[in-house]
DNA sequence: CAGTATCCTCGCAGATACTG
DNA sequence: CAGTATCTGCGAGGATACTG
């Protein structure tokens, strides 16, 4: 990839991954996520060159992910905060650590905890909706025996398939 | 990336991001996820390299993020499936597809639809809940206007932050 | 501090031919 | 069909020096 474009596919899947999917870019975004504002930090905490870093730091302010602010006027200082669109993309980062915690880090491997910053309350979950708001049954998303017979996650949907591979 | 491994960070998005993290992985599973099985199958919806296809397919399956199975006896003749902890991946997935088709494809670009094949009731949202399964105000996540004052989305968190950069 | 500029290297990715 | 083997090259990524 990345040699490839994927702006082709007509498929928010691809489209998305060509904004955010690379490791460098989800990494920055988990890092804004808890709490880094500024290119140092982001070097710092990632290790990353700061010319991949400034490059993508341009690609997230470019596809208004994050925006970039002066914070004092006159001097060379800015920090780095989500926009509308970039907050939104949070559930995926959410949706990721939580995988992590439960499959790469085990049972006893202390997760990442994080706690809704009004409320206070923890946050544990990212749940599959139905459109009317009902919680689908998570034991239909992960049911299937990695060996069972013929394991059906959600495999009907409507929309543009035929133009997957243009 | 992909040049340094991502696995001396102590962070479940880091180590999450270096399995799946990269395009043609996230673009595999999206294509089971939406029915494929078979390499050529694969081939031909992504028209990847045939040898990236194989070593990608190869990292899944390694990763237990997909199985493969003979379909046949005796012929080569495969399938790809996930498993366990793959079928856990579709929330990202899905979070990913949803902010794709809020924030690339517009309100009128007919975004796909996914419907849950047993209860056939459309998906279309997927929420960060909190711990005690009450949905946090989805406005939480997204409410600090792109210039706002001091966005805060979720900044708090417990655990290990000090080991981020090692 | 917050980047840019430069150089160099390695590996991802593409194309194509071949095999069981 | 489902890959493996090989060859090539572009460009991502790292390191370091420099600038406003």
């Amino acid at each position: 990839m990345t040699r490839t474009s994927l702006n082709h596919f007509h498929c928010s899947m691809a489209r998305t991954a060509d904004i955010i999917g690379d490791k460098w870019s989800l990494l920055i975004l988990r890092d804004v996520f808890l709490g880094s504002k500024t290119f140092s930090q982001f070097q710092k905490n990632l290790g990353v060159a700061r010319n991949i870093l400034s490059d993508r730091l341009d690609k997230l302010v470019r596809n208004e992910i994050l925006e970039r602010r002066r914070t004092r006027p006159g001097v060379e200082r800015y920090s780095y905060h989500f926009t509308d669109r970039g907050s939104e993309l949070v559930p995926v980062l959410i949706a990721m650590m939580q995988w992590g915690d439960r499959w790469i880090f085990g049972e006893g491997k202390e997760p990442l905890e994080l706690n809704d910053q009004k409320t206070g309350r923890p946050i544990q979950l990212i749940k599959v909706l139905s459109a009317d708001g009902k919680p689908l049954a998570n034991d239909e998303m992960s049911a299937s025996p990695g060996s069972g017979a013929d394991s059906s996650i959600l495999t009907s949907f409507h929309g543009k398939r035929s133009k997957v591979s243009d």
